[in-house]
DNA sequence: CCTTGTGAATCTATTCACAGCG
DNA sequence: CGCTGTGAATAGATTCACAAGG
């Protein structure tokens, strides 16, 4: 094994960002397999699992380190707490949620928003009929005021689309860096803060897509709001 | 240009998942300018708003046909139907969402799952508390009742992890080919049935890992939970 | 013998750079 | 002359296939 190419002495190799989406999945199927007594997993039963291929299993998880053993597999009690480390979850991050409306109030309330790592330290509106309603356990403050709290490690943007770049301004003037945006809207950030998006709008418009191929490729005409053209078919 | 490799006339050309996914936001783009007064674009111009590459766009574009004109650019108003027709957005998808808890009350009623295309055609849930109750326009109904109404183009997975793969199954039998789930787990569906994923929690460790990654290139220590190692500076 | 870890091969996507057209 | 459309070059991700280790 080469330790050449530069430091990587605890996790210091460049991970590629493709990888770095698969390890939370890697981190939940390993939960359950633990959850249901399982000690050690090889990389076959983890792809299985995770829908993937097993090589891109072990790449994966070598990025991290060598923390298989041949023949055997990965201990997945340790495999976890290396996920865990490597994706920092092993701290405990404060996010801020901005727009508290429907989708600012589910996302208050969802697992993932509460799971280990993450704790909501804030959250904010501008509307007086909101301010002051308390979710969760956090009470709703004036957006205005967010410069006063201790600035949170990530930002999330679920206002309405017309709010979401001021926002994200008011954001990453209290000094966030990270900043998930769920409003359909591309935002323009600064070189430093990193911007990610959750667009259901999008995910909707892609499922549109691949489901109209499906129909062309069928030649499925009695979905396709047709107007009596004589239908095309590849048979 | 070539039209040797296969069909292509009224497009049929092979797109890459990256250019469907980015074919929204440039959608989304020219609306905005269209609404501003623009009637040419671009692809620079395009680029610039969309926050791309200006060949990613012309490339994107090509593939849809060759809509521009040398010198001049696009005409927004018709680069945009001919956008929506790729994305068959010029048609009416009946949806379903599954799970009307926070999130799903969230989505029933957000811009994306009411835009253009798409129409929010049932509501379903197994609690009792919620089946009867009206969500938008929509009365929630028993999840068993599922398969007596008309197949939706797309179901939309929104419960508690433990419910999704059951709720899944329950789509597919009744004939559900398109899947956007929203629940933190792992699906199997058959070859024939596509499926995408929004996770919120994956998304949150995404930004935990490059903010990680930051903190430990700053040795930025203060923000660390270090329990008093010498700090590791790079000035 | 089983399973990891990883070079090499392949496939996919992005970016460059420019010919060609309006 | 400006801007599109696209081959060719590059970068990135996946998969194959196998040597090496427990």
């Amino acid at each position: 094994m080469s330790r050449s190419t530069g430091d990587e002495a605890g996790s210091r190799r460049r991970i590629p960002e493709a990888t770095v989406v698969r390890l939370p999945v890697y981190e939940r199927v390993l939960s359950g397999l633990l959850r249901s007594g399982a000690t050690t997993v090889s990389s076959e039963q983890l792809a299985e699992l995770a829908r993937v291929n097993a090589a891109k299993v072990r790449k994966d998880l070598s990025l991290l380190g060598s923390f298989g053993t041949r023949g055997t597999g990965y201990d997945a009690q340790f495999l976890i707490s290396q996920i865990d480390r490597a994706l920092g979850v092993d701290r405990d991050w404060p996010v801020a949620i901005v727009g508290i409306g429907n989708l600012g109030r589910a996302l208050a309330n969802s697992e993932g928003f509460n799971s280990r790592g993450f704790r909501i330290t804030g959250l904010y509106d501008v509307s007086p009929e909101v301010i002051g309603t308390v979710v969760g356990a956090v009470t709703v403050r004036d957006l205005a005021r967010l410069a006063e709290d201790p600035c949170p490690a990530i930002g999330v943007v679920a206002t309405p689309q017309g709010a979401a770049q001021e926002v994200t301004d008011v954001l990453t003037r209290a000094g966030v860096r990270s900043i998930l945006n769920f409003a359909p809207q591309v935002l323009a950030v600064g070189p430093d803060v990193m911007l990610r998006y959750v667009d259901l709008s999008i995910e909707l418009q892609v499922m549109s897509f691949y489901q109209s191929r499906r129909y062309a490729e069928e030649g499925d005409v009695t979905r396709l709001r047709s107007v009596g053209l004589s239908p095309t078919r590849e048979p």
